[in-house]
DNA sequence: GCGCTACTATGACCGCGGTCATAGCGGCCC
DNA sequence: GGGCCGCTATGACCGCGGTCATAGTAGCGC
C-alpha cells in the first residue's frame, strides 16, 4: 500500500481511505464519517474539500484507484526488466500476484474499488460510471503499451490487455467468494501460453 | 428472462425480484419494500416467507442466480447440439452473447447479482459470501462438464471453466462502465483459439 | 490589530430502510 | 361454528448516514 497513512495532506488521505473502505464494504456501505475517521481527518474537512459530497469523494477514489493500478503496471515492468526480459505472461503473473499475496497474507476482505463502484453505481450515477470507465482505461492503456513493447501487434495488444484485466477482475470476485486464491492462479496459468504466443511474431 | 412475472407463487417472485434489483442497484441499495413492490407481492409477506430478513432474501436470490446460470449452460448446449457439434468457443460465445444482446437491446443497467453480492458482502457477511461461492460453483460445474464432453481433459476443464467465467464477469464490469459491449466481444474473440485448442486431443 | 482566507467543529435535520408488534382475514378440518 | 393456520396489513420504532447551517480558530498580509 502506498503512502499508507500519515504523509500527504488530509485531503489525499481521505480519498485514499475512501478507496480502501469501498474496496472492502462497497460504496453504499461506506459512510462519510467513517472515511474521515479512517483517514484521521476532521469530519469538518469533508464538506470543505468535497463540496460535491459523497459523489465527488467516490469519484476521486475511483480516479485514484485507476491511476494507482496504472502506476503499478509501470513498476512491474521495471522490476521484470531488472531480472530479465519481460514477457506478457510475466506481466500478467505480476499483476495477479499482487492479489494472491495480499489475500494469502491478510485474508480475502478486499476487492477492487472500481469494480465496486461499477456494480453499485453504473445504473444510477452517470458521473461515477464515467469515472469507472476512465479508471479502466488508465489501467488498460499501460498494459497495452507494454504488450506492444514486447512485440505484440498493436491491434491485438489492446484486446489482450482487456482480456487480462477482465480475467483478473473476475478471478478476484471468485477468489473473494471462495476465500481461496485458486481462481487467480488458474487464470494466470491458463492465459500464459495465449499471451506469450501473441508476443512471438507470426 | 425466465417466468418473468406472474406465474409462480409470491415467494418465488420476490426472490426473483430481489435478484433483478440487486443486479441493477446492488445489495445495499435494494430495499425490502422495493422488492415486495417489484414482485407485486404484499409487504407483509416478507417477514412471513423470509423470517431471516434481508440476509435470507439476498441469500436465496444469489442461490437462484447460480441455478439460473447453470441451467442456461444446459440450454446453450442443447441449442448448439441442434445446429452442429458444440465447441468450447461456441459455448463461451453463447454465454457471452446473452449479455451483449441484453445490453445492446436494453441498456447497460444490469450486472451479475452474484458479483454484486460478493463485492458488497464478502467482507462482512459470511453466509452471503458462502452463497456466492456455491453460486459460482453451480455455474462452473456444468461448464466444466460440457468441456470434458467436448474432449477437454478433466483437469483442464475445470480450469478453463473458471477462466471463462472470470473473463465473462470482468468483461461485464468493463462493459457496464463503458456502456459498450466491446469488452465482451473482445474476450470471446481472444479466448476462442485457446478454448478450442484445449479440446483438440494432443 | 484588522480582516481575510483556509480550515475545523458540532449539532441538527430528515429521509430511508430493516425490523418488530400487533392485528385482521380467509379457509379448511373436525 | 369454533378454532387453528397460512397469509396479509399497517403502523411504529430506531439507528444510520448524507447534508446543511452556523460558528469557531489559526495563520498571514498590510
Amino acid at each position: 500500500m502506498p503512502g499508507s497513512s500519515s504523509e500527504r495532506g488530509p485531503r489525499e488521505r481521505m480519498v485514499f481511505s475512501a478507496a480502501q473502505l469501498i474496496r472492502r464494504d462497497g460504496v453504499a456501505a461506506t459512510g462519510m464519517r467513517e472515511v474521515a475517521e479512517h483517514a484521521g481527518a476532521p469530519r469538518g474537512s469533508l464538506q470543505h474539500y468535497f463540496p460535491g459530497g459523497k459523489r465527488q469523494l467516490v469519484g476521486e477514489a475511483v480516479d485514484w484507484a485507476g491511476r494507482y493500478a496504472g502506476n503499478r503496471v509501470a513498476r512491474f515492468l521495471a522490476e521484470l526488466s531488472r531480472t530479465g526480459t519481460p514477457t506478457p505472461s510475466g506481466l500478467f503473473a505480476a499483476m495477479v500476484r499482487q492479489w494472491t499475496e495480499e489475500y494469502e497474507a491478510g485474508g480475502y476482505g478486499t476487492g477492487c474499488p472500481v469494480a465496486a463502484a461499477t456494480t453499485e453505481c453504473a445504473a444510477t450515477d452517470a458521473d461515477t460510471r464515467r469515472a469507472a470507465a476512465t479508471a479502466f482505461a488508465t489501467w488498460t492503456a499501460p498494459v497495452a503499451a507494454a504488450l506492444t513493447d514486447m512485440g505484440v501487434p498493436a491491434t491485438r495488444a489492446a484486446s489482450l490487455a482487456t482480456l487480462m484485466i477482465s480475467a483478473l477482475e473476475g478471478a478476484i470476485l471468485i477468489a473473494r467468494a471462495e476465500q481461496d486464491s485458486r481462481a487467480l492462479t488458474t487464470v494466470v496459468a491458463e492465459l500464459a501460453p495465449l499471451l506469450d504466443g501473441a508476443a512471438a511474431p507470426g
